[in-house]
DNA sequence: ACCTGAACACCGTTCAAGT
DNA sequence: ACCTGAACACCGTTCAAGT
């Protein structure tokens, strides 16, 4: 009854040691809580796993794969759920918040993502038939699909490098009066944006600005 | 009539030897362009100027200060001209496109510009400035300048990280069969855009779309 | 004020040797 | 098959010593 040590195996050989693929991420993952990614080396992940960090290198090929790991896991953080269930708009929205919530977490991750091949990345492929699966619902002809998603998701990207910047990065300082355009416009926007991060007000300027243009372009397919 | 050796001198004192925020940057820059990012330590920028990697300490504080004069330098790469002479759509088409293709060709410095603030970056300013103008003159409410400049960067960013992923990024290999919703628009994405990288074909998409909703709301704001 | 040379505290990775 | 321990080839950065 007890799930007992040996995790269900998958196809091929079980684990013989401490080490794998799975104990690896887990271990990467709470480093990463913990200390950041900054404090994720191969040496601290051996540490955790006691284990000499050459026995890593018997499980992945290198520090980078590691990382791959670690991303596919992360996508499993990603709320698509709401595809199934609600308007094409809606379930957009929900996705792209939660994703760029999940990647602000992980900010280091998402130059890797961006350029990491989707083979036998499982979670990473379920995720994008599921959103897929939503567009062809909503009624978007098929070879519009792929180049929308991504659209959106470079939007999701950079937004979420975008959280990591400090609430002053448009301050001009000392520099201010030589360009009086957007000194004046960065603290009109800090006064209407109230409480809320510029981070935050951007990325639902976009976000909106992106489904407007995405409606329209599913309407005018339907001609 | 020569140059000379000496560059005008800026307010301040001049550089009294070789190094200098100026010759750093340059040095660093060709080294880039010879070698890449990987390329760039301080040691193999040391070399080019002859000179010992601690030397370079007296003039950066960091690496990382390095990086932040290569940014702003880049950022002089980028068009914006056109803010000045064409209508605002048009002239956010031509500088989203000039600022992607030039982040392509950076593509490690954007998480560094991402999060680097603004002042004393004045060529950073500089662009923003110009922007911004062109933002207003076309009638735009200020307090939607900074915001909507913010969701086109975010965009250009994520997409400037794409330009970097391998044309078989979303190649689901062995695992195609369990994905098939998706495995097909990839198909269908890829015959439809022809010899067109899904990297631009997504962005042409983006910008449109985010173009759209844009100017739905600049004219929304007119009432 | 600015440079050199040596040193420090790390990295990721390799590899012979063990079991 | 998988691990250890030592070693390698780097990093960025500091600092005493020189001029």
């Amino acid at each position: 009854m007890s799930a007992g040590p040996a995790s269900p195996r998958r196809a091929g050989r079980p684990p013989r040691g401490v080490l794998s693929r799975d104990s690896i991420t887990a271990a990467a993952l709470t480093l990463i809580e913990d200390e950041g990614y900054e404090g994720l080396t191969m040496s601290a992940l051996a540490r955790r796993l006691r284990v000499a960090p050459s026995a890593l290198y018997n499980h992945a090929a290198s520090k980078r794969e590691v990382l791959g790991w670690v991303q596919d896991h992360v996508m499993t953080m990603v709320d698509f759920s709401t595809f199934a269930e609600e308007p094409w708009e809606d379930a957009v929205r929900e996705w792209a918040r939660s994703y760029r919530t999940v990647l602000a977490r992980h900010g280091p991750l998402v130059p890797v993502i961006a350029v990491m091949p989707v083979t036998d990345a499982a979670e990473t492929l379920r995720m994008y038939e599921e959103v897929a699966r939503g567009f062809l619902a909503a009624g978007w002809p098929e070879a519009l699909i792929v180049p929308s998603i991504v659209a959106l998701e470079s939007f999701i990207f950079g937004s979420a490098l975008d959280v990591a910047a400090p609430s002053d990065i448009f301050d001009s300082g000392s520099l201010g009066p030589h360009f009086p355009v957007f000194t004046s416009a960065v603290r009109t926007a800090r006064e209407a944006d109230g409480a809320r991060s510029a981070a935050d007000a951007a990325f639902h300027t976009g976000l909106e600005a992106m489904l407007d243009g995405l409606r329209a372009q599913l309407a005018a397919s339907r001609g």
